[in-house]
This record gives C-alpha cells, structure tokens and sequence, in this order.
DNA sequence: TGGAAAATGGACCAGCAAGTCCAGAAATTC
DNA sequence: GAATTTCTGGACTTGCTGGTCCATTTTCCA
C-alpha cells in the first residue's frame, strides 16, 4: 500500500499526509483544494501525483486512514484498561478532552461524506474503525463482568454498540452546534446504565420489573 | 424569509426546493451541481437565482431547513406521545424505518459539512432540530414518571440528550456502514435504559449501589 | 564514477460549474 | 388594455482546480 523506495520519499509522503490532514481540520475538506495542502506541505504538484497518483481521493483516502489510527490511539492507554470504574472514568474524561480539543470540525465526518461511496476504500476505513472500537469497548466490559462489577447477563455486545453510537452522535452534534453536553450525557449514561443494567429483575421489590414494558427482541 | 409574490412563484420555489433535495438525497451534496438540480427541477439557470439570489448556499440552505422539518414530521405521531410503553416501541419502530429507507445518504450531515459555518444561518437550523427533538424525548420521559412506570428522579434532560446522541450516531454509523444495529442498539439500550435507571440505590442487596463506582457530576 | 531510478519544480492545460445578463413571456394592477 | 412587475429561458463569462508534462536535480547502486 505505502510504496516508498526511498528514505525520502517516505518522509515526504508522511509530511504530505500529516499536513493535509492539518490543513483538512483546518478548512473542512469542501473548501481545501490541492494548493492549500501544496503550499502547507512544501511540495509541488507533481510530488502530489507522483506519491498518490489517483489524485485527491487517494490522497484524501489515505488522510482517513490517518486520522481513523488517531482516533484510537488517542484514547490510550485508557481504551485498553477498561476494567475498574476509575479506568473508565479516566477514558471518559480522555475522549470529551479529546473531542473539545479537536474543534469543530470532524476529520473522518466529513471526509467520508466527500470520498463518499467511492470504492470499498472508505467503507473499509470507517467500518474496520467502528469494529475496533466497540471491540474494545466490549472487552473492557467483559473485564468488568469479570471483576464482578457488571451482572454477567448483560448483552456485552449490545451495551457496546449503544456506546459507541452515543459517542459517535455526542460528537457530530458537537460538531454542529459547539456543545460537547451531548457527548457527555452519552458516555455518563451509557456507563451508568452498565451499572445499572440488568437488575430490574429479581431485585427489590417495589418499582422493579414487569409494568409492562416488553423486552422486544 | 420565503418572498414569493405570486402563487405561481411559490409554486416554483416549492419545486426547487423539493426537487433540489430529492437530488441531494440521491448524489451527496458533494457530486450535486446545479444544473442537476435545474434539470431534476425543469428550471433554468436565471429561476435558481431568481428565487435564491445567495446561490447555491441559500438553496442548500433552504433545503436544509425543509429535510430538517422532515426529521420531526416522519417520527409523527408517536412522537408527540410518548406516555407508554407501547408507544415508545412505535416510536423506535418508525424511526428505524424511517432511516433504513432513506439508504446511505444523511441529507442534513452533509448539508451542513457544505454549508460549514458559513454564518449562523446552519448552525440555527441543527440546533434548533436538535433542542426540539430532545424536548419532545424529554416531554415523553415525564410522561412515563407521570404514569409511575419511571423514577421520577431520573435526570430526564440528561438521559434525553444521551437517546438523542445515541440515534444521531446509529444514524451516521449506518449512513458509513449500511449496517442499522447500532441505531436499534441505540434506541433500545436508551429505552431499556429508562426502566432500570435509578433503581440501583435502596432496592435488593446485593450487587447493587456502592462497588466504588462514583456517581461523579 | 557513471548511469539508472527516484524525487522535485513549476508551467501549462482543460473542463467544469457558479454566477451574470438580457431578452422575452406571463401575469398582475389600475 | 396598457403599464408595470414578476417570471422564465438560455447563452455567455469567468475563475478555479484537478490533473498533465517535461525538464532538472538528487539519490541510489554497482
């Protein structure tokens, strides 16, 4: 995928990557042309072409895939020690500092909305992110059903995918509107709801369980 | 705001605005031109600026106004009355169904990486969405505390805007993916969510309460 | 050292799409 | 029914931007 024969060729290449996705996080990428990111990086057109010679969507394509390693990689170490409440906590306040330092402008969102359904390339990208991360999420949930800490009925799998919508929706509303409450409101939810999940049933006896409302499938 | 003397005027506009976002819902407003929009319209070049003399940005504009009113009409009428359970699951159905129809284009998330922050204009419109959809989620929310079936000292606005969060990115994860798990993941968590949250302080003994796990602010 | 391959610079091209303009048709008003 | 306003058609302009091309320099390797 990286082809480089050279020392400097790669380094060239990372510094075109690197800039645009500055410059793309800058501008969004609707008003960011290729001259933008020439002037920005130091380069010439025609390094453009000769490290992504199918042009800007290649090029854009391999921003994605830059910013979507970030977007992990900026949530550890925590991410990957989610098996105490504080670990959690910890990786909750990581993730809003993350966003609120990011601004308004959604690198991936937006990137994907421009390369679009061109190719599986995009998809992959998004998909394979989306998959990593629920993973993890998943398996810090696991460590807490382990640790006795979360019931161990509680559908992992589920919990993690209404996490990571939460998380995905409290940032793009940030994006639109500059508050990171929603994002906030998601992620303090959706933990508490792990604390409280799956122990309306059995429990105490008051206001618990069965007025009605159906499990739906 | 919409000036239209005569009635064949606002017919025409009409047209535009509808048409324009028919074709934006198909292409992305990243491959949508104008001339497509005048040919999906039956319109000319000198109509489009007639009736939107900011160009593009007002049109875009408008229809971003007109898919915003949608977003609400098409979760109508369950979500104006969300008083039981039963009604929450209808809603949550028609939400599910209204964006597996709509594919794998969000008319309003593109829009508004278009539109940017170019003045206020945008940013009012998805705020406005945004507020008037979490207060309709609120309203239902008091109506079950109403009805007994909710604690009544759940932290509505807070769980509102985390459901609300929640669908936002079901939505955007399927708009990359086409997969809509994460939205049922979402809103059914959420919902699931309201019959078990509060309940872990003073019901059964066991697990439940205090394992260190902090309530924090 | 010398030739091949890689890297770089930048002028140039072509097409597209937003926006302009004016003439003419329709309709409203008096 | 004439005048004024609104509405419509479409050719034209213009600026921008992605992409091409080739000459030149640098690096690699034998």
């Amino acid at each position: 995928m990286s082809d480089a024969p050279t020392e400097k060729g790669r380094a060239t290449r990372a510094r075109i990557v690197e800039g645009a996705a500055e410059v793309l996080r800058e501008q969004g990428v609707a008003f960011t042309t290729l001259d933008d990111i020439r002037g920005r990086t130091g380069t010439s057109k025609s390094q453009l072409f000769h490290y992504f010679p199918g042009g800007k969507d290649q090029l854009l394509l391999a921003v994605a895939q830059f910013e979507a390693d970030r977007v992990l990689e900026d949530q550890q170490p925590h991410l990957g020690r989610l098996d105490s409440w504080e670990s959690w906590r910890q990786w909750r306040d990581a993730v809003v500092e993350r966003y609120e330092l990011q601004g308004d402008h959604c690198p991936l969102g937006s990137l994907f909305l421009q390369v679009g359904r061109s190719g599986p390339g995009a998809r992959a990208i998004v998909t394979g992110l989306m998959r990593q991360w629920q993973e993890q999420l998943a398996r810090g949930m696991r460590a807490l059903q382990a640790n006795g800490l979360v019931p161990s009925d509680l559908d992992v799998d589920r919990t993690a995918a209404a996490l990571l919508a939460g998380i995905q929706g409290g940032v793009t509303i940030m994006m639109s509107t500059g508050d990171s409450s929603h994002l906030k409101a998601a992620l303090d939810t959706g933990i508490e709801h792990l604390r409280t999940a799956g122990r309306t049933e059995g429990s105490g006896g008051n206001r618990c369980g069965t007025d009605g409302a159906p499990p739906w499938p």
